[in-house]
Order: structure tokens, then C-alpha cells, then sequence
DNA sequence: CGGGTCTTTGAAGATAGTCAATTTAGGTGG
DNA sequence: CCACCTAAATTGACTATCTTCAAAGACCCG
């Protein structure tokens, strides 16, 4: 599974029940009782270096992962070579979900940063689900928000313009963020100008050059991978009119 | 829910077990039994004419709907009018799965010729998931593909150019046609060149050119919306290396 | 058979892509 | 800890693709 030896597959047992995204990751409304069952299925947590992967497009599947800690992209790659990210995810959020169509892996996914997952085997999931009506619930509802969110991708790479897709994009992060409780207008990314790219279906030039200009109008403070919006009403103004929902 | 008096909304019982989609649509590998137990959840069919909405973004989410017989388009709608669609779908596929997230439809669903839908409700599919696991299993198989699906459309919207991205259109509309026991090499286009447009993310003229141009090429046939597909191994040649997967 | 929608096609224009050169940053090893 | 080296980012000039604007033609439904 993993290519790198000095790979720490630290089999820390971990609990959903003290687990500080339990608002925002899979236990979401489950009782006392019912996160005891779900800390029991859950196998373990998994640690990744920078540039990892935690799964490989054609590899078996067997368990979805939710984020603990991190951040990572998940990507399908064309024969030829060319790379198309689907999605950045952090701290839980839920990866593998395209593999239970054909017990195969769809995507890549690969830490952008030092990260750790939770292991959720699939099969445990499922049969846990029939006994816990508010589990399988709202894993029906994590699988709909993850069709709710590609069809705002899809919006967004059909009908927006290169200035439209960067604020958005911006602006998702930011929302993301300050909902874990960072800071929403000054934050790092952790993605390079190609995989921000290849998310918003544009060349890497094109997102510098865009970040360049939004700077230059003051409406963000660009430093590298340190991004400030200053303001962020004026990127709001830009995607307004492109899509109701921000749940890009 | 309709806007339309003169609708029919025929409830007519219908059942799974004799449904010719049955090999096609939920009840894929359930025994007698089980499909019996289907049946009584599937509400009733509802006859929709071209052009009526099945639902649309923002109503209440109670049921997902299977096409019976006919043809469908999805679509999210901008603040200012622009619109995405994000599908078109046939007997046997699924509409609705957006609106499982927040109990409210994410998109409209738009008849494109004369249809028939089996209305599921979701709640009661939810509880015979639990008494029967492989249906269950089998409805998260069905959300699973349609996020496959979706990942496939970003990787178009993002990667391809304008001859590649019709190519894989007319490809994947050949492939579920034939799947469907039709033609593959010889269909009707059940939309207009402005809704291929929308989702393929390209504008009509576009469209309208781009297969001017692969006629002249002598790899089609267009006689409007009347399409034969003289050497679909050149479409694909044109695809290959876009993508291994062509269900777009 | 006629109005309106859909489609085709052309020409001009805009947006983003490509190619290329320079600068900067970050990681590695001495 | 510093210096180097490689990878990432910025910026410019030019180009290609797609869009926009426009006009004419074809079909379809009532």
C-alpha cells in the first residue's frame, strides 16, 4: 500500500467520542451509545508524510478515511499524463466514497501535508448503519453533500471565468476554515498554483497572474502560499450571480 | 408540485418484478422476495409531458425518481440566469440524490420528451435498506457511480478541449443506448445544441460547429438532431488518453 | 402555412494557453 | 548553519481556442 518504509503506520486506536471534529465528521448527531459502537468499527488512525499516498486509483477498496488532522487532494489522472484534483480536504472531511461503486478505488488521494486519517471500514460501516438508523442516515447525507459539491465544481468549471473560479475557490477555502475555527481571511495554502490549476481547470500561469491582479486591486494580500483576503466582500461580488451555494 | 393542469399524473401501480429495467435499475440482485418488498414501497409512476419539471431546486426532498421510459436533464441554475446542466438521464437512472444533504432538491429536473418516473420515497427506501442488506449495499453502489460520474464530467470540464469533450458526449450517449438495447451508432439527440452546450461546459455555436466539422471529417452523420456514428473508433481515438473511464 | 425557435455559418474579438526567461523559496547535505 | 540546488512562482510576449455578435436558413408545432 504504502511505497515508503519509514512510513509510520502508527495503529493509534482512536475514539469518535473524544475527538474534537465530532461535530463535524461522521458521529454528527449520534447519541452516547450509538458513538461507542461507531468508536468500535473504527480500525485505526493512519499517519502521513507530505506527498503520501492513502490510496491509488485501481487499488482495491475496502475503507473510507476521514481526515483527522491535515490536509489532502484527491485527483483522476488521464492516460496521457494530465492530472484533474477533484477536491482539497481537511480535518473531517471523508475520502473513498467514488470507490464503493466497483470495490475499486476512482481517484487518488495524497497528503499535501503531514496528516493523519481515521480508517473506516466499509463493510463494518454498512452493516453498523442498519442497527443505527441516524448513522446510515447521515452517511446517505455525506454521499448526497459530496454530489451537491461536484455539481457546484461542475458550475463552476462549465460556466465561470478564470477571475469568477479563483474567487470562489478563495472564499470556499476561507468558509471551510473558519467553520474548524482558523482564521478566514489569513491562511496558508497548502496546494501549489498547479494543483489549484488543475482544480479550476486553469493553467498555472493563469492562477498567479489572477492572484497577481486580485492583489493588485488590494483586494488580497498575496505572499506566497500566505494568503490574506482584505476584502473579501469584493471576491463575493465577483461570484455573485455564478452559484447560490458557496459549497465548492 | 405541478404547475401544470393538464398533467396526468397517473398513478399507475407499477412493480419492480416486471419491470424490463429491472437489470438496470434499483433492484439489481434481489431475489423474488426482497423485489416483492420493493414493490410496496415504489409509490406509483407519474406521467410527465416534455418540458415539465419533475422537481426543482429548492423544493422539499421526499422521493427519489427512476425514468420509467423517456429523457431527462438535470440542471443547477446562477442567481443571474446562467445555467449548468449537470446530466441527462434514462430509463433506469436515478434523479434526486442531491436533495438527500439538506432535505431540499439541489437541482431542477426537466422532462426532454414525453416521460414516465417511478417515484421512490426516500424515507421508506432508507428503512428496507435496513431490512434488506443488499439493497441497502446497492444504494450506496448507486450513489458511489453517480460521484464517479461526476468526478468523469469535472476531468472533461477541466482537461479537454471542445472536439474531445463532444467526442466523449456522443461516445458515452452511444454506450447507454446500446446498454439499453438500441442502436449505438445511430440516435436521436433528445436536447438542443444549447443544452449539450451547457454541459459540456462550450457555447452553442460551439457545438453546432464542432460537429460540422466531424461530419466533414466523415466520422459522423448530422441531420440535426438525427446522429449516426460512422467511425466512433475515430471519436475515441480523439478521447483516448482524456480518460480510461467513459461514463461520463 | 406562418411565426418562432433552433441551427448553421461567418467574421471579429476576448480570454486563457503556450513558450520562455527570471526570480524566489525551500529542502538537502556538507 | 550556511550554501547550494532544485522546484515553484512570477511575469511578459505571442498564439490558439473559444466566444460574441450577426445574419441567414431550416424545421416544427399549432
Amino acid at each position: 500500500m504504502s511505497d515508503n518504509n519509514h512510513t509510520s503506520i502508527h495503529a493509534l486506536k482512536v475514539s469518535c467520542s473524544n475527538c474534537s471534529l465530532r461535530e463535524l465528521c461522521l458521529p454528527v448527531g449520534l447519541n452516547r451509545d450509538e458513538m461507542t459502537q461507531l468508536d468500535a468499527v473504527i480500525r485505526q488512525s493512519r499517519r502521513l508524510k507530505r506527498g503520501e499516498y492513502l490510496f491509488r486509483s485501481g487499488e482495491g477498496f475496502k475503507s473510507l478515511f476521514a481526515v483527522r488532522t491535515g490536509f489532502f487532494k484527491t485527483s483522476v489522472a488521464s492516460q496521457d499524463g494530465r492530472e484533474q484534483v477533484t477536491g482539497f480536504l481537511m480535518s473531517g472531511e471523508l475520502m473513498g466514497l467514488d470507490g464503493i461503486s466497483s470495490n475499486v478505488h476512482g481517484c487518488d488521494a495524497i497528503a499535501l501535508e503531514d496528516s493523519e486519517v481515521c480508517e473506516l471500514p466499509f463493510n463494518r460501516m454498512e452493516s453498523l448503519g442498519r442497527d443505527i438508523p441516524s448513522l446510515q442516515h447521515h452517511f446517505f447525507r455525506l454521499m448526497s453533500r459530496e454530489i451537491v459539491r461536484d455539481q457546484n465544481v461542475m458550475l463552476l468549471l462549465g460556466n465561470m471565468k478564470a477571475e469568477e473560479r479563483l474567487a470562489a475557490f478563495l472564499l470556499n477555502l476561507s468558509q471551510r476554515l473558519s467553520t474548524r475555527g482558523f482564521a478566514a481571511n489569513d491562511f496558508i495554502l497548502r496546494m501549489s498554483r498547479e494543483e489549484i490549476g488543475s482544480f479550476l481547470g486553469l493553467k498555472l500561469e493563469t492562477v498567479s497572474r489572477t492572484l497577481s491582479k486580485f492583489q493588485q486591486q488590494g483586494w488580497i494580500v498575496v505572499d506566497h502560499k500566505h494568503i490574506q483576503l482584505v476584502k473579501p466582500e469584493e471576491l463575493k461580488h465577483l461570484v455573485s450571480g455564478c452559484s447560490h451555494a458557496n459549497s465548492v
